[in-house]
DNA sequence: GGATGTTGTTACCGATCGGTAACAATGCTT
DNA sequence: AAGCATTGTTACCGATCGGTAACAACATCC
């Protein structure tokens, strides 16, 4: 009698080996793009895998739970956003009052281009709100590292009142990225946010007390 | 011979019926606390049903789905905070300039008690980023009428530019409710949120240009 | 006292969640 | 060629997701 198990054997498996660097930077694009656009806690790992053509056992060699990946994830998306900050800040070496102005020019035109879906930090803070999550520890980080840096400005600007300015500016670039997914895409009020900057900027530095 | 079933009949079921509009009442509380504190999407019916002390049939004999429940989450929310914008009014009755600032107090207020998780539109917002999901529409409505009104306050104020202090005041709000959830909580940036707007409103009112 | 309509309970549906065991196929080293 | 470590594949795990069928227990009205 013939066994019917190897009848068929001579079918091409032809199975691609990727190297653990390689699916590693592959797992790496697939978060940053996915927990981005639509949440990291509607985007499952299955999502993740097939996005970035691995497989699943490729993730989780290298990556030790989902939450590892979210820290990871926004680790890349905090040195994108310092990269952006001081590129802004490059653009005028020296005068404070106009790299300050800058940070919010540029915050306003990446924020008007499409696909932008608010600040990483802001969106996950929101979807995880139980302040134990590990992920909130990045997220106080940047923010604080973000406020030291902004007073850094407002006093080199020779502001008034530097905390002041400081405060004004954390709130109004937090509310730039919030408007973006609150109010319609496209609003007017995004491209509004340089001026009512540079409004506050001129009233914090300008006019005598 | 004696069937096992009919031998233990006389046990006390006691099970409470609770009428329709009752069960629904404790439905739209537990929605209203759990939505707000953990996020809609990490909210199941099961823990929906489980704090409302109803069955699972209850709530899908009134609501037709988990997004027809975020909708009647949203409505209750929207009622609570135009309740609380008006009080914010009626407390400088004709007087506008005052009026706008009582806003900024009382929301920094509220942002600081306990519990506080932001503002129920920015949150469900990020959690459903999809703009053609239901509850984008009501999140766009809502925010559509705050600015109205914020355009509204700053005519009567006689800003010199009305336009251009709605859109600080909106980005401001967005700000504040947006930093209580990515800055500590109780953290001193809330707190300096009326004084932020004061010096806004003022540089948009007093001077000239 | 039925008959009827509403409510409670249980048990289930298929799908998806994050995560893993076991083993086959591959590449590298010697 | 042999041995070994790494990678790919499949098939699962228990838990939970939103949602429902079926039926038992109740209240009410005639």
């Amino acid at each position: 009698m013939s066994t019917t198990k190897d009848v068929v054997k001579d079918e091409v498996k032809s199975r691609k080996v990727t190297p653990a660097q390689d699916a590693q930077a592959q797992i790496l694009d697939a978060i940053d793009e996915l927990f981005y656009r639509e949440g990291a806690r509607a985007v499952g790992v299955d999502a993740v895998v097939k996005r970035a053509g691995v497989n699943k056992m490729s993730l989780y060699r290298q990556f030790e739970s989902k939450d590892a990946l979210m820290l990871h994830y926004l680790a890349g998306r905090e040195t994108r956003f310092w990269n952006y900050f001081d590129a802004s800040l490059a653009k005028h070496p020296g005068k404070p009052r106009e790299q300050l102005q800058q940070v919010f020019a540029d915050i306003a035109e990446r924020a008007q281009k499409p696909g932008y879906r608010g600040c990483p930090f802001v969106n996950i803070a929101v979807e995880f709100p139980d302040p134990e999550h590990p992920v909130r520890g990045v997220v106080a980080e940047n923010k604080k590292q973000l406020m030291a840096r902004l007073l850094e400005l407002a006093t080199q600007a020779r502001a008034h009142d530097p905390q002041a300015l400081a405060n004004g500016a954390a709130l109004l670039i937090e509310g730039g990225y919030t408007a973006t997914q609150t109010y319609a895409p496209g609003h007017p009020l995004i491209a509004a946010l340089p001026q009512v900057a540079a409004a506050m900027i001129a009233a914090a530095c300008d006019e005598m007390g």
